[in-house]
DNA sequence: ATTATTACTAGAACAAAATTCTAGAATAGT
DNA sequence: ACTATTCTAGAATTTTGTTCTAGTAATAAT
């Protein structure tokens, strides 16, 4: 059916080609075909490294299953790193820019930092392919693809801090070194995350969502107490 | 100077032995030997898996660094992953006890809460190398260790929970499902852990120890506010 | 229009590294 | 003493990631 391929010999043939085979829609053109084909790449690949993870993935599995060569492989992505690397970097944003897009339009401390206890727990649940891939820091980056995201964590952290900076002027929320807030806030949700996604918790983020939420509020609003 | 093998050719030479070279120290017993070599490969492996990670070490290194062989390795581990599960359920192993032990002497909920979280910023700072490890899943785990694994976890979480339970009835503490606990106390402090472990935060855990056993306190506690 | 350049695809060839295999030595059990 | 088992050893094998060469489509330059 699939594998059409291999029934003729190909053995010690030194040259490739012989008109392409794989340009099944000859309609698309060459761009969106590229662009398709690193799609699938990544896809696929994510696929695998959620479920066993980067070492145990090869890169023969994902030629066959994005029905992609070898050469076209490492032409795009460089190694199998590479790929991890491309989805690492993507995801990050995704999820920075959807947590930033529940928190700022918030107008009170406390519905703001439920928002992201809310956020986080949906993405996860929505997504657990690439939330326990990106949870999961199995990725040695490259240097240079460190510095990028460092850069677009200091700027996600200062866009929280614009948004949380009134509030601790008012009042409502501590005020605390730039570099806790995030752990402490997504912290806990987070952790249950892994948990889940591992398999040595039962409970859903999604399932104890508000709970978190208040607990992770408790956690950063100013404490005026009785006791 | 230490490697005083491969000067006489051993090449092409089908039958291994003549007489063991290794065995420096006679005196010892057969297995005390070879506990040793275990906790070298242990030991030499934690150190390369936390310094660039399971997937670029390599075999050849742990083998000449804690001068054993490729059969004695195989033969004790099983494979290269079989050496990080071992250190994995190990690792996991002595944090929960070192947890424990500073949670069970505690009397009141306020000390006991920020005693763990206390000893998780003390663990951390105290062993990088472990706690990177431990930190980075990037580890695979066999169905066996896994379960072996739930299992410690269930015990750990009700003996937590055993210590717990009178201040939830005091009402002290918020009554929560038994699996939050934990990520509520420690998830913080372990998600600031991995920032800075992995560089890309620059406080230590250490430093701003105080200021999460507070926040985590104020996360579980029972809230009876004003506003 | 023709040529040069670039981007891309293809898979054989290569190299490195993990694991298996065979065999011998030490020890425990009977 | 003999048998079974555990452990050590390293050569041989296999697996797998990556490089290399060679070709095709698309685009820019002349």
């Amino acid at each position: 059916m699939g594998n059409s391929d291999s029934d003729i010999c190909h053995r010690n043939m030194t040259s490739p080609t012989m008109f392409h085979k794989r340009q099944a829609g000859k309609s698309q053109t060459r761009k969106s075909q590229t662009s398709a084909l690193k799609s699938r790449v990544m896809e696929v690949s994510l696929a695998h490294f959620s479920d066993v993870g980067i070492e145990q993935t090869n890169v023969g599995d994902i030629l066959q299953d994005a029905d992609c060569s070898v050469g076209s492989l490492y032409h795009h992505f460089g190694s199998k790193e590479g790929i991890a690397e491309a989805l690492f970097v993507e995801g990050v944003d995704h999820f920075n820019a959807g947590l930033l897009a529940a928190l700022l339009p918030r107008r009170t401390a406390s519905t703001g930092i439920k928002a992201m206890v809310t956020f986080c727990c949906e993405w996860v649940t929505d997504q657990p392919q690439l939330a326990a891939f990106l949870l999961s820091r199995e990725i040695k980056l490259s240097e240079l693809a460190r510095l990028e995201l460092r850069e677009k964590d200091r700027a996600f952290g200062q866009s929280t801090y614009d948004w949380f900076a009134p509030h601790v002027k008012s009042g409502e929320l501590q005020a605390l070194p730039t570099g806790l807030y995030m752990p402490l806030i997504c912290g806990p949700t987070l952790e249950c995350s892994r948990m889940w996604l591992s398999g040595r918790s039962a409970r859903s983020p999604g399932e104890v969502a508000a709970t978190l939420a208040e607990a992770s509020w408790q956690s950063v609003r100013k404490s005026v107490r009785k006791s």
